[in-house]
DNA sequence: CAGCTAAGGGAACTGGAGACCCGTTATGAC
DNA sequence: GTCATAACGGGTCTCCAGTTCCCTTAGCTG
Protein backbone atom coordinates (compact mmCIF):
# COMPACT_ATOMS: atom_id res chain seq x y z
CA UNK A 1 0.00 0.00 0.00
CA UNK A 2 0.63 3.70 0.36
CA UNK A 3 1.44 3.22 -3.76
CA UNK A 4 1.59 7.09 -3.76
CA UNK A 5 4.65 6.95 -1.40
CA UNK A 6 7.57 9.33 -2.70
CA UNK A 7 10.44 7.54 -4.70
CA UNK A 8 13.73 9.08 -3.31
CA UNK A 9 15.65 6.67 -5.28
CA UNK A 10 18.60 6.14 -7.78
CA UNK A 11 17.69 8.33 -10.90
CA UNK A 12 15.95 11.48 -8.78
CA UNK A 13 18.51 12.08 -6.37
CA UNK A 14 21.10 11.61 -9.43
CA UNK A 15 19.16 14.02 -11.84
CA UNK A 16 19.07 16.49 -8.35
CA UNK A 17 22.91 16.21 -7.81
CA UNK A 18 23.60 16.98 -11.65
CA UNK A 19 21.17 19.94 -11.85
CA UNK A 20 22.61 21.49 -8.46
CA UNK A 21 26.10 21.39 -9.79
CA UNK A 22 24.96 22.57 -13.17
CA UNK A 23 22.62 25.43 -11.51
CA UNK A 24 25.82 26.44 -9.42
CA UNK A 25 28.13 26.44 -12.40
CA UNK A 26 25.16 28.59 -14.45
CA UNK A 27 25.14 30.83 -11.96
CA UNK A 28 28.85 31.72 -11.60
CA UNK A 29 29.16 32.12 -14.80
CA UNK A 30 26.00 34.19 -15.04
CA UNK A 31 24.78 35.22 -12.03
CA UNK A 32 21.33 35.16 -10.65
CA UNK A 33 19.34 37.26 -12.92
CA UNK A 34 20.58 35.93 -16.07
CA UNK A 35 19.60 32.46 -15.11
CA UNK A 36 18.07 30.63 -17.48
CA UNK A 37 16.36 26.76 -16.36
CA UNK A 38 16.49 25.96 -19.95
CA UNK A 39 20.32 26.60 -19.67
CA UNK A 40 20.62 24.47 -16.34
CA UNK A 41 18.76 21.79 -17.74
CA UNK A 42 20.69 21.54 -21.08
CA UNK A 43 24.26 21.59 -19.04
CA UNK A 44 22.78 19.02 -16.40
CA UNK A 45 21.37 17.00 -19.84
CA UNK A 46 18.38 16.89 -18.44
CA UNK A 47 14.91 17.73 -19.42
CA UNK A 48 14.06 21.38 -19.44
CA UNK A 49 10.52 20.17 -18.35
CA UNK A 50 11.53 18.46 -15.15
CA UNK A 51 13.85 21.06 -13.97
CA UNK A 52 10.71 23.59 -14.49
CA UNK A 53 8.47 20.45 -13.00
CA UNK A 54 10.49 20.18 -9.44
CA UNK A 55 12.18 23.90 -9.37
CA UNK A 56 9.66 26.03 -10.77
CA UNK A 57 11.51 29.32 -10.83
CA UNK A 58 15.36 30.12 -10.23
CA UNK A 59 14.77 31.44 -6.67
CA UNK A 60 13.01 28.20 -5.65
CA UNK A 61 16.27 25.91 -7.54
CA UNK A 62 19.00 28.33 -5.41
CA UNK A 63 17.09 27.49 -2.04
CA UNK A 64 17.46 24.05 -2.89
CA UNK A 65 21.65 24.91 -3.72
CA UNK A 66 21.53 26.01 -0.44
CA UNK A 67 19.94 23.80 1.65
CA UNK A 68 23.00 21.50 -0.23
CA UNK A 69 25.52 23.82 0.19
CA UNK A 70 24.88 23.92 4.04
CA UNK A 71 24.46 20.38 4.44
CA UNK A 72 28.53 20.18 3.13
CA UNK A 73 30.56 22.21 5.81
CA UNK A 74 34.52 22.74 6.66
CA UNK A 75 35.86 22.00 9.81
CA UNK A 76 36.57 24.40 11.85
CA UNK A 77 40.01 25.68 13.44
CA UNK A 78 40.82 25.18 17.22
CA UNK A 79 43.86 26.99 18.26
CA UNK A 80 43.53 27.82 21.80
CA UNK A 81 43.63 30.95 21.00
CA UNK A 82 40.90 33.51 20.44
CA UNK A 83 42.47 35.91 18.27
CA UNK A 84 43.82 33.06 16.30
CA UNK A 85 40.57 30.99 16.25
CA UNK A 86 38.82 34.48 14.47
CA UNK A 87 41.64 35.13 12.25
CA UNK A 88 41.42 31.41 10.79
CA UNK A 89 37.55 32.67 10.42
CA UNK A 90 38.05 35.50 9.00
CA UNK A 91 40.92 33.96 6.25
CA UNK A 92 38.27 31.28 5.20
CA UNK A 93 35.89 33.54 4.87
CA UNK A 94 38.30 35.86 2.90
CA UNK A 95 39.44 32.96 0.54
CA UNK A 96 35.93 31.98 -0.01
CA UNK A 97 34.91 35.35 -1.43
CA UNK A 98 37.82 36.42 -3.25
CA UNK A 99 38.02 32.32 -5.07
CA UNK A 100 36.05 33.19 -8.62
CA UNK A 101 33.77 30.28 -8.68
CA UNK A 102 32.88 30.59 -4.85
CA UNK A 103 32.16 34.20 -4.26
CA UNK A 104 30.63 34.50 -7.85
CA UNK A 105 28.44 31.82 -6.17
CA UNK A 106 28.08 33.64 -3.18
CA UNK A 107 27.02 36.81 -4.43
CA UNK A 108 24.27 34.84 -6.71
CA UNK A 109 23.29 33.41 -3.79
CA UNK A 110 22.73 36.57 -1.68
CA UNK A 111 20.85 38.42 -4.33
CA UNK A 112 18.33 35.45 -4.75
CA UNK A 113 17.43 35.87 -0.75
CA UNK A 114 16.55 39.61 -1.42
CA UNK A 115 14.38 38.61 -4.46
CA UNK A 116 12.53 34.88 -3.15
CA UNK A 117 11.37 34.30 0.92
CA UNK A 118 12.28 30.55 0.36
CA UNK A 119 15.90 31.31 -0.44
CA UNK A 120 16.17 33.91 2.13
CA UNK A 121 15.01 31.54 4.21
CA UNK A 122 17.69 28.73 3.36
CA UNK A 123 20.31 31.34 3.07
CA UNK A 124 19.74 32.68 6.72
CA UNK A 125 19.27 28.57 7.80
CA UNK A 126 22.82 28.07 5.80
CA UNK A 127 24.57 31.28 7.83
CA UNK A 128 23.07 30.08 11.50
CA UNK A 129 24.95 26.78 10.56
CA UNK A 130 27.80 28.09 9.84
CA UNK A 131 27.79 30.91 12.55
CA UNK A 132 26.90 27.85 15.13
CA UNK A 133 29.68 25.78 13.83
CA UNK A 134 32.29 28.63 14.73
CA UNK A 135 30.88 30.07 17.97
CA UNK A 136 32.93 27.52 20.61
CA UNK A 137 35.53 29.09 19.86
CA UNK A 138 34.02 32.19 21.31
CA UNK A 139 32.42 30.03 24.36
CA UNK A 140 35.96 28.45 25.33
CA UNK A 141 37.24 31.98 25.30
CA UNK A 142 34.68 32.98 28.21
CA UNK A 143 35.27 30.27 29.82
CA UNK A 144 39.34 30.91 29.54
CA UNK A 145 38.29 34.57 30.77
CA UNK A 146 39.46 35.22 28.30
CA UNK A 147 36.23 37.37 27.26
CA UNK A 148 33.62 38.76 29.38
CA UNK A 149 31.02 36.62 30.74
CA UNK A 150 27.55 36.88 28.90
CA UNK A 151 29.05 37.48 25.43
CA UNK A 152 27.23 36.65 22.83
CA UNK A 153 29.34 34.10 20.59
CA UNK A 154 27.14 34.26 17.60
CA UNK A 155 27.30 38.21 17.69
CA UNK A 156 31.20 37.90 17.69
CA UNK A 157 31.35 35.77 14.65
CA UNK A 158 29.02 37.90 12.96
CA UNK A 159 31.50 40.69 13.55
CA UNK A 160 34.44 39.19 11.85
CA UNK A 161 32.41 38.52 8.50
CA UNK A 162 30.56 41.32 8.28
CA UNK A 163 33.17 43.63 6.89
CA UNK A 164 34.17 41.19 5.06
CA UNK A 165 30.30 40.89 3.25
CA UNK A 166 30.06 44.19 3.39
CA UNK A 167 32.88 44.82 0.64
CA UNK A 168 31.94 41.97 -1.22
CA UNK A 169 28.57 43.77 -1.82
CA UNK A 170 27.97 47.02 -0.94
CA UNK A 171 31.22 49.14 -1.28
CA UNK A 172 33.59 47.25 -3.75
CA UNK A 173 36.35 47.82 -1.58
CA UNK A 174 39.20 45.14 -1.95
CA UNK A 175 39.02 41.93 0.29
CA UNK A 176 42.64 40.91 0.90
CA UNK A 177 43.88 39.09 3.78
CA UNK A 178 44.92 42.39 5.63
CA UNK A 179 41.46 43.10 5.63
CA UNK A 180 41.01 39.69 6.58
CA UNK A 181 42.76 39.88 9.85
CA UNK A 182 42.20 43.65 10.41
CA UNK A 183 37.97 42.40 10.72
CA UNK A 184 39.22 39.65 13.36
CA UNK A 185 40.88 41.42 15.42
CA UNK A 186 38.27 44.38 15.33
CA UNK A 187 35.65 41.85 16.61
CA UNK A 188 38.39 40.62 19.25
CA UNK A 189 38.89 43.75 20.44
CA UNK A 190 35.19 45.17 20.99
CA UNK A 191 34.08 41.24 22.64
CA UNK A 192 36.62 42.38 25.13
CA UNK A 193 35.59 45.72 25.21
CA UNK A 194 32.24 44.52 26.45
CA UNK A 195 30.46 45.32 23.52
CA UNK A 196 29.00 41.96 22.50
CA UNK A 197 27.94 40.92 26.37
CA UNK A 198 23.68 39.75 26.14
CA UNK A 199 23.17 41.49 29.43
CA UNK A 200 24.01 44.81 29.66
CA UNK A 201 25.73 47.54 27.44
CA UNK A 202 29.71 48.12 26.90
CA UNK A 203 31.78 48.50 30.17
CA UNK A 204 33.96 50.77 29.48
CA UNK B 1 26.90 76.77 -33.47
CA UNK B 2 27.68 73.24 -32.24
CA UNK B 3 23.83 72.42 -33.29
CA UNK B 4 24.74 68.86 -32.24
CA UNK B 5 25.04 69.92 -29.28
CA UNK B 6 23.34 68.19 -26.49
CA UNK B 7 19.99 69.62 -25.34
CA UNK B 8 19.73 69.61 -21.33
CA UNK B 9 16.62 71.39 -20.85
CA UNK B 10 13.16 71.60 -19.42
CA UNK B 11 11.42 68.24 -20.54
CA UNK B 12 14.38 66.21 -20.73
CA UNK B 13 14.98 66.90 -16.72
CA UNK B 14 11.59 66.53 -16.28
CA UNK B 15 11.47 63.25 -18.04
CA UNK B 16 14.78 62.05 -16.28
CA UNK B 17 12.85 63.22 -13.11
CA UNK B 18 9.76 61.18 -13.47
CA UNK B 19 11.24 58.38 -14.41
CA UNK B 20 13.81 58.15 -11.72
CA UNK B 21 10.31 58.93 -9.40
CA UNK B 22 8.81 55.68 -11.22
CA UNK B 23 12.18 53.48 -10.89
CA UNK B 24 12.24 53.98 -7.55
CA UNK B 25 9.02 53.09 -6.75
CA UNK B 26 9.00 50.14 -9.09
CA UNK B 27 12.20 48.68 -7.57
CA UNK B 28 10.37 49.16 -3.98
CA UNK B 29 7.26 47.48 -5.20
CA UNK B 30 8.69 44.34 -7.38
CA UNK B 31 12.69 44.48 -6.43
CA UNK B 32 15.53 44.66 -9.09
CA UNK B 33 14.91 41.35 -10.82
CA UNK B 34 11.05 41.63 -11.63
CA UNK B 35 11.09 45.33 -12.76
CA UNK B 36 9.75 45.82 -16.03
CA UNK B 37 11.03 49.35 -18.12
CA UNK B 38 7.54 49.41 -19.64
CA UNK B 39 6.15 49.42 -15.93
CA UNK B 40 8.46 52.26 -15.15
CA UNK B 41 6.83 54.31 -18.19
CA UNK B 42 3.77 53.99 -17.63
CA UNK B 43 3.70 55.03 -14.17
CA UNK B 44 6.25 57.82 -15.23
CA UNK B 45 3.71 58.61 -17.95
CA UNK B 46 6.31 58.70 -20.46
CA UNK B 47 6.80 56.44 -23.91
CA UNK B 48 7.98 53.05 -23.43
CA UNK B 49 10.99 53.82 -26.60
CA UNK B 50 12.20 56.97 -24.37
CA UNK B 51 12.90 54.94 -21.17
CA UNK B 52 14.62 52.20 -23.52
CA UNK B 53 16.57 54.54 -25.73
CA UNK B 54 17.90 56.97 -22.95
CA UNK B 55 18.28 54.05 -20.40
CA UNK B 56 18.65 50.81 -22.56
CA UNK B 57 18.77 48.10 -19.38
CA UNK B 58 17.42 47.97 -15.50
CA UNK B 59 20.35 47.88 -14.25
CA UNK B 60 21.63 51.29 -16.69
CA UNK B 61 18.64 52.87 -15.14
CA UNK B 62 19.30 51.94 -11.53
CA UNK B 63 23.51 53.27 -11.57
CA UNK B 64 21.49 56.45 -12.64
CA UNK B 65 19.29 56.54 -9.96
CA UNK B 66 22.13 56.02 -8.08
CA UNK B 67 23.91 59.08 -8.91
CA UNK B 68 20.68 60.92 -8.62
CA UNK B 69 20.77 59.72 -4.97
CA UNK B 70 24.37 60.20 -4.45
CA UNK B 71 23.78 64.05 -4.60
CA UNK B 72 21.23 64.41 -2.33
CA UNK B 73 23.08 63.99 0.74
CA UNK B 74 21.80 64.01 4.34
CA UNK B 75 23.98 66.20 6.85
CA UNK B 76 26.10 64.43 9.28
CA UNK B 77 25.80 65.15 13.11
CA UNK B 78 28.77 66.72 14.95
CA UNK B 79 28.45 66.68 18.82
CA UNK B 80 32.29 66.09 19.56
CA UNK B 81 31.89 62.78 20.86
CA UNK B 82 34.09 60.06 18.74
CA UNK B 83 31.17 57.21 20.21
CA UNK B 84 28.38 59.97 19.96
CA UNK B 85 29.13 60.79 16.35
CA UNK B 86 29.32 56.82 15.32
CA UNK B 87 25.53 56.55 17.09
CA UNK B 88 23.99 58.81 15.61
CA UNK B 89 25.81 57.48 12.09
CA UNK B 90 24.84 53.81 13.08
CA UNK B 91 21.02 55.16 13.74
CA UNK B 92 20.65 56.68 10.32
CA UNK B 93 21.79 53.77 8.57
CA UNK B 94 19.64 51.61 11.04
CA UNK B 95 16.34 53.79 10.39
CA UNK B 96 17.49 53.85 6.58
CA UNK B 97 17.80 50.31 6.08
CA UNK B 98 14.43 49.19 8.28
CA UNK B 99 12.00 51.91 6.34
CA UNK B 100 10.07 49.95 4.39
CA UNK B 101 10.79 51.76 1.61
CA UNK B 102 14.19 52.95 1.86
CA UNK B 103 15.19 49.77 2.86
CA UNK B 104 13.69 47.72 -0.18
CA UNK B 105 15.44 50.69 -2.47
CA UNK B 106 18.93 50.23 -1.10
CA UNK B 107 18.39 46.02 -0.98
CA UNK B 108 17.38 46.77 -5.08
CA UNK B 109 20.53 48.75 -5.93
CA UNK B 110 22.74 46.27 -4.14
CA UNK B 111 21.08 43.89 -6.22
CA UNK B 112 21.64 45.47 -9.29
CA UNK B 113 25.25 46.24 -8.57
CA UNK B 114 25.98 42.46 -8.18
CA UNK B 115 24.63 42.29 -11.96
CA UNK B 116 26.05 45.08 -14.05
CA UNK B 117 28.97 46.98 -13.95
CA UNK B 118 28.13 50.37 -13.89
CA UNK B 119 25.32 49.93 -11.62
CA UNK B 120 28.39 48.90 -9.24
CA UNK B 121 30.52 51.97 -10.03
CA UNK B 122 27.42 54.02 -8.98
CA UNK B 123 26.96 51.95 -5.78
CA UNK B 124 30.79 52.47 -5.15
CA UNK B 125 30.83 56.28 -5.64
CA UNK B 126 27.56 56.34 -3.70
CA UNK B 127 29.03 54.98 -0.76
CA UNK B 128 32.57 56.73 -0.82
CA UNK B 129 30.87 59.76 -0.88
CA UNK B 130 28.92 58.81 2.42
CA UNK B 131 31.61 57.77 3.87
CA UNK B 132 33.74 60.55 3.06
CA UNK B 133 31.36 62.81 4.18
CA UNK B 134 31.44 61.04 8.01
CA UNK B 135 35.05 60.50 7.95
CA UNK B 136 35.46 64.14 9.53
CA UNK B 137 34.30 62.65 12.58
CA UNK B 138 36.86 60.46 13.23
CA UNK B 139 39.65 62.56 11.99
CA UNK B 140 39.13 64.89 14.70
CA UNK B 141 38.60 62.34 17.13
CA UNK B 142 42.56 61.44 15.98
CA UNK B 143 43.01 65.19 16.36
CA UNK B 144 41.31 65.47 20.24
CA UNK B 145 43.97 62.44 20.93
CA UNK B 146 40.93 60.47 21.31
CA UNK B 147 42.13 57.80 18.71
CA UNK B 148 45.74 56.35 17.52
CA UNK B 149 48.16 59.01 14.83
CA UNK B 150 47.11 57.14 11.18
CA UNK B 151 44.03 55.85 11.87
CA UNK B 152 42.18 54.91 9.02
CA UNK B 153 38.77 57.39 9.32
CA UNK B 154 36.87 55.69 6.19
CA UNK B 155 37.74 52.26 7.90
CA UNK B 156 36.15 53.07 10.95
CA UNK B 157 32.82 54.60 9.40
CA UNK B 158 32.61 51.27 7.21
CA UNK B 159 32.99 49.40 10.29
CA UNK B 160 30.08 50.84 11.63
CA UNK B 161 27.82 49.94 8.78
CA UNK B 162 29.44 46.96 7.95
CA UNK B 163 26.95 45.02 10.71
CA UNK B 164 23.69 46.44 10.13
CA UNK B 165 24.59 45.85 6.02
CA UNK B 166 25.50 41.80 6.95
CA UNK B 167 22.16 41.43 8.46
CA UNK B 168 20.00 43.09 5.87
CA UNK B 169 21.48 41.52 3.18
CA UNK B 170 23.01 37.75 4.58
CA UNK B 171 22.41 36.82 8.01
CA UNK B 172 18.44 38.01 8.15
CA UNK B 173 18.43 39.19 11.69
CA UNK B 174 16.72 41.52 12.96
CA UNK B 175 18.15 45.41 12.33
CA UNK B 176 17.36 47.00 15.56
CA UNK B 177 18.41 49.90 17.68
CA UNK B 178 20.67 47.72 19.74
CA UNK B 179 22.12 46.42 16.84
CA UNK B 180 22.86 50.00 15.54
CA UNK B 181 24.58 51.26 19.06
CA UNK B 182 26.30 47.88 19.27
CA UNK B 183 28.10 48.62 16.18
CA UNK B 184 29.10 51.87 16.51
CA UNK B 185 30.33 50.84 19.68
CA UNK B 186 32.58 48.01 18.69
CA UNK B 187 33.48 50.49 15.83
CA UNK B 188 35.30 52.48 18.37
CA UNK B 189 36.38 49.92 20.93
CA UNK B 190 38.65 48.45 17.91
CA UNK B 191 39.63 52.16 16.58
CA UNK B 192 41.03 52.50 20.12
CA UNK B 193 42.98 49.65 20.04
CA UNK B 194 44.34 50.59 17.40
CA UNK B 195 42.96 47.96 14.66
CA UNK B 196 42.36 50.84 12.03
CA UNK B 197 45.85 52.60 12.44
CA UNK B 198 47.07 52.43 8.59
CA UNK B 199 50.90 52.19 9.27
CA UNK B 200 51.17 49.10 11.28
CA UNK B 201 49.10 46.53 12.77
CA UNK B 202 47.01 46.76 16.19
CA UNK B 203 49.49 48.03 19.07
CA UNK B 204 47.97 45.82 21.47
C1' DC C 1 10.29 -10.99 -12.96
C1' DA C 2 6.02 -8.54 -13.88
C1' DG C 3 3.34 -4.69 -13.48
C1' DC C 4 2.09 -0.32 -11.46
C1' DT C 5 3.10 4.36 -11.31
C1' DA C 6 6.30 8.23 -9.97
C1' DA C 7 9.40 10.74 -12.34
C1' DG C 8 11.71 12.20 -16.67
C1' DG C 9 11.77 13.86 -21.55
C1' DG C 10 10.56 15.77 -26.38
C1' DA C 11 8.04 19.09 -28.77
C1' DA C 12 4.74 22.42 -29.68
C1' DC C 13 2.50 26.61 -27.72
C1' DT C 14 2.09 31.25 -25.61
C1' DG C 15 2.67 35.76 -23.45
C1' DG C 16 5.18 39.50 -22.64
C1' DA C 17 9.81 41.95 -22.42
C1' DG C 18 12.49 44.46 -25.34
C1' DA C 19 13.77 46.20 -30.28
C1' DC C 20 12.43 48.90 -34.18
C1' DC C 21 10.06 52.27 -37.33
C1' DC C 22 8.62 56.47 -38.28
C1' DG C 23 5.63 60.34 -37.20
C1' DT C 24 5.20 64.23 -33.47
C1' DT C 25 6.56 67.68 -30.07
C1' DA C 26 9.19 71.01 -27.83
C1' DT C 27 13.88 73.25 -27.18
C1' DG C 28 17.27 76.45 -28.30
C1' DA C 29 19.69 79.39 -31.88
C1' DC C 30 19.20 83.19 -34.87
C1' DG D 1 8.75 84.62 -34.95
C1' DT D 2 10.72 80.66 -37.53
C1' DC D 3 13.51 76.92 -38.37
C1' DA D 4 16.49 72.86 -37.53
C1' DT D 5 16.77 69.03 -34.80
C1' DA D 6 17.11 66.61 -30.24
C1' DA D 7 14.14 64.06 -27.81
C1' DC D 8 9.58 61.90 -27.10
C1' DG D 9 5.82 58.55 -28.23
C1' DG D 10 2.50 55.14 -30.27
C1' DG D 11 2.22 50.95 -32.75
C1' DT D 12 4.14 46.75 -34.33
C1' DC D 13 7.32 42.91 -34.58
C1' DT D 14 10.40 39.40 -32.77
C1' DC D 15 12.20 36.11 -29.88
C1' DC D 16 12.65 33.30 -26.04
C1' DA D 17 11.53 32.03 -21.00
C1' DG D 18 8.21 29.39 -19.07
C1' DT D 19 3.99 26.24 -19.72
C1' DT D 20 1.46 22.41 -21.28
C1' DC D 21 0.60 17.89 -23.42
C1' DC D 22 1.42 13.47 -23.75
C1' DC D 23 4.58 9.68 -24.31
C1' DT D 24 8.69 7.04 -22.26
C1' DT D 25 11.68 5.33 -18.70
C1' DA D 26 12.95 3.34 -14.49
C1' DG D 27 12.03 2.51 -9.05
C1' DC D 28 9.63 0.06 -5.90
C1' DT D 29 6.39 -3.87 -4.52
C1' DG D 30 4.90 -8.47 -4.11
Amino acid sequence: MTVGATRPGGRTARVRAAVLRAAADALVEHGFNRLDLADVARRAEVGKTTVYRRWGTVAGLVADLLTDMAEQSLPRTDTGSLIDDLRANARLVQRTLVDPRQGALFRAVIVAATCDPRAAEALHRFYAVRIAEWAPCVEQAVRRAELPQGTDAAEVIRAVSAPLYYRLLVSGDPIDRATADRAAEAAAAAAHAGVYTLTSGPNR
